[in-house]
DNA sequence: GGCTATTTATGACTTAGGTCATAAATGCGT
DNA sequence: ACGCATTTATGACCTAAGTCATAAATAGCC
């Protein structure tokens, strides 16, 4: 659910910035001075190595909020934020948005929810780069990819490319694409033109 | 500094609970029922692999506060709390808790900056793990291990086991052995007695 | 102070997954 | 409908780090 319903972000002077398809909103290492919420459209929040390879901190679809950690803490956007398609995001000045806390307890504690939930999703990943092989993150990532989608119990097109999964997952493209052909045949998902089912 | 001073703690009917070494204070699949916060003591949050391998996902001293994530959401204790010495900690039942947080915007507000600051921790180890060798992923480790200490700026005694960093950089400890060596020789840290200098 | 458990240390061996190269299939833009 | 970029796919090869074994050093405990 919408963590800020329009009417209230207005109230606190929100506004709509629109993002083309492969747009930076923030660059890593910049300060944070916006709450941002997603109106519709989808945002990635990256980092980079050194030698350009990128991992996916977080994709981040209608009605989420992204890149508050920077607004509480003193430190940088420890990631890059990267409009997949056309998106339209609200944004709300800091300053604003810590008053709308203040006055809204339901929204702050709604925010905290999603930061806990952000941590969760972490300590998963986490756990399954250092415990397990490809397939067991796979099949953990696709897993929770379908938990989140509306309809959990039907059969869920991931709607990410190889090369994305394996960007999440700390994994090499090749070896997604190989353990997702080997996944199939062990009839443990489905693939449909390339598709891949759960 | 402490989230929530003792006096405070005490008006919202918080207790002191005392952990021997090793004891759990809490395993994963649990449920939460109580904000937690260090008098005095230590304490590790781990997650087991299936063959019971560990991942150390937070280690918490003297005023840190931790376990909250399922206070706000409806999931289960995504880890075990585990006293890594004679350990007190105050505790505070969950309703109560947010209360306390109604009645106090700072400490709320200051409660968001400790999970967005876990959030960023759990983002560089996250990245070290998916782009770097063992020698950076110690290198960054131990660098924000020093720069949480008191005094950063003189020479760093790191007060944990190689296989405890092994636990939290997603290595093996003979791999940590061996890396740390070779920094040594690299002039890169110092190891007085098995101690790690930097 | 002596005994046991833990931690640090090192060598030999194995292997899963990364790297590189190459190509087919698909999708997107005009 | 055509052309270029992206995505999926597959094979060959390589190497870094995991595994296993073994032992010395240290710390914790009656």
């Amino acid at each position: 659910m919408t963590l800020i319903k329009k009417d209230i972000a207005l109230q606190y002077g929100a506004s709509v910035v629109t993002l083309k398809k492969d747009e930076i909103l923030f660059h890593e290492g910049a300060s944070a001075h916006y709450f941002y919420q997603i109106e519709d459209g989808t945002v990635k929040m990256v980092t980079y190595s050194l030698d350009g390879k990128e991992f996916i901190q977080g994709l981040f679809y209608q009605g989420d909020s992204f890149g508050e950690p920077p607004l509480f803490c003193d430190f940088p956007y420890p990631g890059s934020a990267i409009a997949l398609l056309e998106t339209n995001v609200l944004r709300i000045a800091k300053d604003r948005f810590f008053e709308l806390l203040k006055d809204n307890f339901d929204i702050h504690i709604h925010m905290d929810r999603i930061l806990c939930e952000r941590l969760k999703y972490k300590n998963m990943i986490l756990s399954e780069i250092s415990f397990y092989d490809p397939e067991h993150r796979i099949q953990s990532l696709l897993g929770y990819l379908k938990s989140k989608a509306k309809q959990p119990s039907r059969l869920f097109q991931v709607p990410l490319t190889r090369q994305q999964l394996a960007d999440m997952s700390g994994m090499r493209v090749e070896t997604v694409i190989r353990t997702i052909k080997r996944m199939e045949d062990a009839g443990k998902l489905q693939i449909q033109d390339h598709k891949i089912l759960i």
